[in-house]
DNA sequence: GTTGAGCGTT
C-alpha cells in the first residue's frame, strides 16, 4: 500500500525531482509531483508524494517543519481526492 | 518579471 503526502509551503523553484530526492532520503518514493497551475504552468507552491504507508508517518515526522530554502516545510497526509473526483460518477451500491 | 493559504492531473 501507499499513502499520499501533502507537501506545502514549497519554494517556487522546487520541482517534483527535488521532492523525490528529498523524500527518498528517508524511504522509497512511489511517486512525487509538484502541483502546477494548468493554465499558467507555474508551480503552485505545493505538491504530493506517494510513499509506503509504513513510512508515511516517518516522512511526515522527518520533513514536517523542516526548513527547505529557508522555509518551514508543511508535510501532512493528503486528503482523498474522491471528494471531488468521484463527484458526478456512478456509485457502487450495496445489495 | 508577479504571488504565499492551501489539497492534485492523467
Amino acid at each position: 500500500m501507499a499513502k499520499t503526502l501533502y507537501f506545502g509551503n514549497l519554494p517556487w523553484a522546487a520541482t517534483s525531482e527535488d521532492l523525490h530526492n528529498a523524500v527518498s532520503q528517508y524511504c522509497e518514493v512511489i511517486s512525487a509531483r509538484i502541483v502546477t497551475d494548468r493554465e499558467t504552468g507555474r508551480s503552485r507552491g505545493f505538491g504530493f508524494v506517494e510513499v509506503p504507508d509504513e513510512a508515511a508517518q516517518l516522512v511526515i515526522d522527518a520533513l514536517n517543519g523542516a526548513e527547505w530554502a529557508g522555509r518551514p516545510l508543511t508535510v501532512n497526509e493528503a486528503r482523498p481526492r474522491d471528494g471531488r473526483a468521484n463527484l458526478g460518477l456512478p456509485k457502487k451500491v450495496q445489495p
